[in-house]
DNA sequence: CGACATGTAAACAAGT
DNA sequence: GACTTGTTTACATGTC
């Protein structure tokens, strides 16, 4: 087969740009003749597979609000270009799975379909007690709602089915969720439409205006987690951290033969590239995932930084998985 | 050491 | 009346 299955096209829209050199560390990086940045890039945690995909999640992030949103269009086996541009897109939270603590994962690992509450019971090490605040579990909650909007009720929802710790955890976690969000300033209440309401109480969404820092504190205890967890065990000691509550996002990378010009012929296909979507590639070249980006990448500097970390912290588990 | 952020518990009111 | 939602207060703990 071709090797399309391995150069997973990427789309990031940032409104909040930086130009420039991209903030690169000592990761190998690659220039391309034809003048694309290259950045190493493990696919271990995505592209999540279509059932994870919901036009819904597309729409909010076609009609994305300030801030950096990063798409992921994944290519799958046997699927054309135009089917690609249907599949999954998920926003900035596409590594729902890289927000909860990082684990390690064997490269080219197929992964098994659980249901949530069969993985945690799989998964004592899953329902541990997840590094974020509850302002970073409501607003991951509320960024990854197709309206950015939510009741209590289905950001409860929402942490449960993410975090496992929390379907077993004491009734207080929602009450540190209302006290969260009425004492926050990041967190606005909004009347429902009374005409369309159905339930109770409010709406909430987050401020825009504290998005970055919101952001930036997700982004922090995710390098952190990253950094510094016990994650990057073999799997043959821990094989639980073969799944992560978010497992069905991964997919199966096998090994291909690069070839360099081909990675990024398609870019000109990306229907969102007139709207200010950015098409990103990825190929593996030995062992390193690259991540491709045109050299006149606008991407706003936490999209990168996640990237990297991400690329670096897998990178790490990959190192130790190879001994 | 103090300020601040965060987590937790509790009380209470209002709405469903 | 039971439950949910939202607000507020209080206190403990950890970080800067």
């Amino acid at each position: 087969m071709e090797n399309s299955s391995h150069t997973l096209p990427l789309s990031c829209l940032s409104p909040a740009t930086i130009r420039g050199p991209l903030p690169l560390s000592s990761s190998p990086q690659h220039t391309s003749s034809n003048g694309r940045i290259s950045l190493p890039l493990s696919p271990i945690s995505f592209p999540p597979s279509p059932a994870s995909f919901s036009p819904a999640t597309a729409e909010s992030v076609h009609s994305c609000s300030p801030l950096s949103h990063f798409t992921v269009s994944h290519c799958l086996e046997g699927q054309s270009l135009a089917d690609q541009d249907d599949l999954t897109c998920l926003n900035w939270l596409h590594q729902r799975g890289d927000l909860l603590p990082l684990q390690p994962l064997t490269k080219m690992t197929p992964l098994p379909q659980q249901e949530p509450s069969v993985a945690s019971q799989l998964l004592p090490a899953a329902s541990s007690k997840p590094p974020y605040s509850f302002s970073s579990l409501i607003f991951m909650a509320i960024e990854d709602s197709p309206q950015k909007r939510l009741p209590v009720k289905d950001i409860y929802e929402w942490i449960v089915n993410n975090f496992p710790y929390y379907r077993t955890a004491t009734g207080g976690w929602r009450n540190s969720v209302r006290h969260n969000l009425s004492l926050s300033k990041s967190f606005r209440r909004i009347q429902r439409d009374k005409s369309q309401s159905v339930g109770k109480g409010s709406l909430w969404c987050v401020c825009p205006e504290y998005r970055p820092a919101l952001l930036e504190v997700l982004r922090k205890t995710h390098s952190y987690h990253s950094n510094n967890s016990n994650l990057l065990h073999k799997p043959a000691e821990n094989p639980l951290c073969l799944l992560t509550p978010d497992h069905e996002e991964l997919v199966t990378m096998e090994s291909v033969e690069y070839q360099q010009e081909e990675v990024c012929e398609d870019m000109e296909k990306d229907p969102l590239s007139d709207s200010g979507y950015i098409e990103l590639h990825y190929y593996e070249s030995q062992q390193f995932q690259y991540l491709v980006l045109p050299d006149d990448t606008e991407l706003d500097l936490e999209t990168v930084e996640i990237l990297q970390l991400d690329a670096e912290a897998q990178e790490a588990a990959g190192s130790l998985l190879d001994l």
